[in-house]
DNA sequence: TTATAGTTTAACAAAATTGTTAAATAAATG
DNA sequence: CATTTATTTAACAATTTTGTTAAACTATAA
């Protein structure tokens, strides 16, 4: 691995656990290995180096639902891919969602820039979702829903629990390893949860 | 008001927005309508500013699950009830979730001190709605599911959308109002959603 | 080997931020 | 009115953090 991506990495870890403004460029140089010097040989400040990593979290965090949304199965079939897509996202991310939804918080002007100056894909996928459940009303299968709105439900379902995992792991007494076994466990009741919600 | 009283109002507003480490006493002062110096004179430092404010907002946020357990309606009951005061207190303090879950998982050991001291009545309370789950199953009401979960996906599904409210207003291309008027028209979307996702 | 790029060290500059202090002033209270 | 309490001002100390720089050193590649 390069020093680059070593700092990278390094950042990453840092960010994504502290947010931008308690990280610390000494915490990063340290899990890198390295010294602060290295780091702004680099990458020139704490700002640069924040938004190549934002963008990339900021993109992964959106992966899941473009591939919701452009794939060509059933809405049904949709949910349930979406719901194992996102879980296998998660436990590998488990800290992406609160470090990506609490820096579009705290700044959501910087933050959301690159939404209006692509054209938001989203939106049409979105209208196109809803195309697919028209359809599939008319044909007696689901229910007429908003495709917005069952996107929501399953974003809500499957990371709400990530971004409360330290309560939950609190309250719970649960470790980390008992956390992702929680999740895992809630995957198939979530799926048919959201699938019975629709189904007519 | 007393000078006290809109010090903490100001210090609530930029903490909640900003969260701790980005939060300035020089906004909170101004915020406030004084200076800094007096910011002092009242509270000794931010740190303690902070933790009377966290306090506060941790038990504002977790009102709800308290009310949820412990009431005596019915299963089905208490799920209308709950997303109905969920959405209420979500409405008045959007930003109260995300504060409060990302401080955690900022900072889980100073934050979640209180859990431990406390015993953690939540727990119990959860055994309660687990034993009347339980009860209602057999009367052939509801399905057989762990309050736990369930619990878990009522805050999913009136959070999450609180949670990530920039996103979808920038996506949506919604103002506050067009946001407040999606979240509340789920409402009884998502209460029936629940209910009918554990009954028999 | 020589030049180049990568890296460390250590000191330091610059900026931002928190916290303190003393003196002056205003407001409230007995 | 006199005294106490609240508040402002303004300066400043202390600390933290970011960013810079020069010099030395190391490794690598031409």
């Amino acid at each position: 691995m390069t020093t680059e991506e070593q700092i990278l990495q390094a950042a990453t870890k840092v960010f994504t656990q502290k947010g931008f403004a308690a990280a610390r460029m000494d915490e990063i140089a340290k899990e890198a290995g390295i010294n602060r010097a290295l780091l702004h040989y680099y990458f020139r400040s704490k700002d640069k180096m924040f938004d190549i990593i934002f963008e990339s979290k900021f993109n992964e965090f959106f992966a899941g639902v473009y591939g919701l949304l452009s794939s060509e199965k059933s809405v049904l079939d949709k949910i349930e891919a979406v719901v194992d897509l996102e879980l296998k996202m998660l436990t590998k991310h488990p800290d992406l969602p609160i470090f990506v939804l609490n820096e579009i918080n705290v700044n959501p002007e910087r933050m959301l820039k690159r939404i209006d100056r692509d054209e938001s894909p989203i939106s049409k996928a979105l209208a196109k979702l809803d195309a697919q459940i028209l359809e599939e009303h008319e044909k007696g299968i689901i229910k007429k829903v908003s495709g917005f709105s069952l996107v929501i439900a399953i974003m809500s379902l499957c990371i709400y629990p990530f971004v409360a995992k330290n309560i939950i792991m609190g309250l719970m007494k649960m470790d980390k390893e008992a956390f992702t076994q929680f999740v895992l466990s809630r995957k198939q009741e979530i799926t048919q949860f959201l699938q019975n919600g629709i189904k007519l």
